[in-house]
RNA sequence: GGCCGAUUCGUCUAACGGUUAGGACAUCAGAUUCUCAAUCUGGUAAUAGGAGUUCGAUUCUCCUAUCGGCUACCA
């Protein structure tokens, strides 16, 4: 409509559960359109199925978002002008816009029970039809477009259930506009007359509680999932029948996440039975399960930030790396995909790579510390940054650091058999001791200095450098994997060197 | 079943009528190395099918197929 208009967006799940991953990248985009735009972002809670609560579902959303760094603007914690953000708060506001619609004719009183509706249900698939509440029905049932005013009002009166019906209007198209996918044109005849209110909990539905919210909190852009088109018409009608189409928002229509395998849109069920998260953070559900979450499974939410922008849109260049102002500067709606994307584990890891590499050492020494403690280390944030940046590239996981380092700190308290058996053999052992003396010698070691000594001295000697360095690896470290093996007897020191070769002399002997 | 949406390498995607159909992950080879990663170089690999429109279709139209969503007094 107007495009002077302010940028507000709003993220409103429900608090049904955890929030998984296609919910945050729903999130992150309205996030990053109204940085872009430096507008609004919203946090609206949509609780008005009291059905369907989770206790707990609530902080959770708040708290993942917070580790996405995705900021909230207005909400149930931050409050705002349009408070409260918690429609089940907001009970009172939606039944006098329910009414409205009564008056000016575009919705009515319906008094089926669900027994009725159900018994017309089985009847119509008895007859290998579909039941659907709309204009062919909605005469000969009980409704206030059929029943007397007087009677209408009896029936409220003594108490009886009603819900409140959207009065569909017969053989319309209707013309809508998607920022995603382009215009839209359905007919009302295939649609049918929703209900808006219910008299059983005094709450709206979804469609009428997100029209009228949307409304009052003066929401400029709608971008939500796309399990919402088919609702779309019905929400065009609704701004019209209230007549706040000129405010009306526009709409974008996001493609939905797959399972991984399988066929499917990803839901919140799915947990972690494809060995690796869907949701961000750890969930207790009520049965005691407990799924894990990308935090706890070693994940930066820059990454995982980064890894979910990427998934339905594209930046129309080759860059992948992405900061949150990156992506904030490089939003843009039409590059938004326009079918589902199954996303990929594997990719998950390497962006979780790229990040930890680009992250401070010394911001994983703290993040490892308590693995560490567990593992029996205290060492220094600053000597355990230096350990991690020597095994920098190595880690996929946060924790992998710990595990990794794990040697730098501990003498190493069993030998790889494959190593033991290739490497510790008569001949290196006692080359290895004259090796030993040679570090001995050393007033301590330095690679760029120890290491071309060492190399001279193989050289001189005519040794073979592999089997000596893998042997003083074997003794050193334990097992054969590791960055360079000086730079490791550099980092412990000579001392714990020297004492490091004399216990695997110790403990596996002279060689065979 | 009905309605709506989608369809490019295994996966995520680029190319908005003219490209040897590009990139990334994965994969495979080679290089490098004291080991293992990392890194570097190179390779395999895609326009769902069929009709049109056009000088020319991945791109536009239609049909079919497939996938997905919705079809609740759930969101």
């Amino acid at each position: 409509m107007n495009n002077e208009r302010r940028v507000r967006v709003r993220f409103a799940p429900s608090p049904t559960g955890a929030l998984h991953i296609g919910g945050v990248r729903t999130a992150l985009y309205n996030y990053l359109f109204a940085r872009q735009h430096g507008g609004d972002f919203i946090l609206r809670i949509e609780d008005t199925d009291s059905q369907r609560f989770v206790p707990g579902a609530e902080d959770y959303i708040m708290q993942s978002l917070k580790w996405c760094g995705i900021s909230i603007d207005e909400g149930i914690n931050e409050g705002g002008p349009h408070a409260p953000y918690r429609q089940s708060e907001r009970r009172d506001i939606y039944l006098k816009y329910a009414l409205q619609l009564v008056q000016n004719g575009n919705a009515y009183y319906a008094f089926d029970s669900a027994e009725d509706l159900n018994k017309l249900r089985e009847q119509a698939e008895a007859n290998g039809q579909t039941f659907s509440y709309d204009a062919k029905v909605r005469n000969s049932l009980q409704t206030s477009l059929n029943l007397s005013e007087d009677e209408v009002n009896e029936r409220i009166n003594r108490g009886d259930q009603w819900v409140i019906r959207f009065k569909m209007p017969e053989n319309e198209n209707v013309e809508m506009d998607d920022l995603i996918r382009g215009h839209i044109s359905i007919n009302t005849q295939t649609l049918d007359d929703k209900v808006l209110y219910k008299s059983a909990d005094k709450l709206p539905t979804y469609h009428l509680a997100n029209i009228v919210d949307d409304h009052l909190m003066e929401i400029s852009h709608v971008i939500r999932g796309e399990e919402w088109l088919p609702s779309l018409p019905l929400h065009y009608l609704l701004y019209r029948a209230f007549g706040w189409e000129s405010t009306r928002p526009q709409f974008a229509h996001l493609p939905l996440l797959l399972k991984p395998q399988g066929q499917g849109k990803l839901s919140k069920r799915d947990g972690d039975k494809f060995g690796f998260p869907v949701f961000p953070l750890e969930w207790h559900p009520e049965d005691g399960q407990v799924a894990m979450g990308y935090r706890e499974a070693g994940y930066l939410p820059e990454a995982f930030i980064n890894m979910l922008a990427l998934l339905g849109w594209n930046p129309g260049t080759e860059q992948e790396i992405f900061t949150m102002d990156d992506l904030i500067s490089a939003f843009s709606l039409e590059h938004v995909s326009k079918s589902g994307a199954r996303f990929n584990p594997e990719k998950a890891k390497w962006f979780n790579q790229q990040w930890l590499r680009t992250t401070d050492d010394k911001k994983l020494a703290e993040m490892i510390k308590p693995l560490h403690e567990a593992m029996g280390i205290n060492a220094s944030v600053e000597r355990t940054a230096e350990a991690i940046a020597l095994m920098k590239d190595r880690a996929t996981f946060v924790q992998d650091y710990a595990s990794l380092t794990e040697r730098m700190f501990k003498r190493p308290d069993s030998y790889d058999e494959k190593s033991v058996n290739k490497f510790w053999k008569v001949d290196n052992v006692s080359k290895l001791r004259e090796l030993r003396d040679l570090l001995a010698g050393e007033s301590q070691i330095v690679p760029e200095t120890t290491e071309p000594k060492v190399m001279d001295w193989i050289k001189e000697n005519g040794y073979q450098m592999g089997q000596l360095m893998n042997t003083l690896r074997t003794a050193i470290w334990g097992i054969s994997n590791g960055p360079s093996i000086f730079h490791i007897c550099a980092f412990i020191g000579k001392e714990e060197s020297l004492a490091r070769i004399d216990q695997a002399i110790a403990t596996l002997g002279e060689g065979k």
